[in-house]
DNA sequence: TTTTAATACCTAACTTTCTTAGGTATAAAG
DNA sequence: CTTTATACCTAAGAAAGTTAGGTATTAAAA
């Protein structure tokens, strides 16, 4: 069960991303959306997720929805306003850490197509 | 002293990658290094440093070689056999992880040149 | 000249963040 | 009827940082 290593510390920025349309989101959809982005080269353990979702609880980046679907319980998580902030500056924050990464390990020339 | 975060699981990599060329560096020039080459984006605390050194000299991945300059201490570290295959596998981890993070959080096409 | 900054090494205590390894419970598939 | 998938959870331990010290020499600044 799971076999990637490094991230560590990305966690977090990681669900605000995925949290940053305004979409909610239930734990185990996170963990399944990751693992199927990346062809399962990123997969997120549930003993990670769950503390990570309950502290940006508890720091009021998100909120939390219980619903019942076939009788079987999820949290959806949104952001809240702040979570909306922070959902920003975390994702430039790690986007400037990836170049700043990349130049140091691969100094290529890069060029964005968009 | 130092504001930047993250890279949380890269030290070592980093390591690798600058005696990678069959140079050898003592530790402090690394810090210094980093530090100027990421135009103070990344700053490695010696407090993560020389523990990573050691580690990866018990390891078997570098040697190291104590000098007097000017009357004071350096030691150069420089890589192992061992530490040479190790320098390419974790630069090649690193590498995958960075795009699959790219990926994720901003899902733009991009072409390398060079 | 005395103090500060830079060079160069180090460690110990603590924190954060993850992995591993469990646990509960329902529903569907074999 | 047992296994797999869904869906939540926590606790113990490991890994890898930060923070905050320490030692010692040399150079620059006050």
């Amino acid at each position: 069960m799971s076999n990637s290593k490094l991230y560590k510390g990305s966690l977090s920025t990681i669900i605000l991303k995925f949290l940053g349309n305004g979409e909610k989101m239930y734990g185990y959809e996170i963990t399944q959306k990751v693992k199927s982005l990346t062809q399962g080269e990123l997969v997120i353990t549930e003993g990670a997720l769950y503390p990570a979702l309950h502290k940006l609880e508890s720091e009021g980046l998100l909120v939390v929805e219980v619903m019942k679907v076939d009788n079987r319980l999820r949290k959806y998580y949104k952001l809240t306003a702040d979570g909306k902030k922070e959902s920003v500056s975390r994702l430039e924050e790690l986007q400037r850490y990836i170049e700043t990464m990349q130049q140091l390990v691969t100094p290529l020339k890069t060029i964005k197509i968009n």
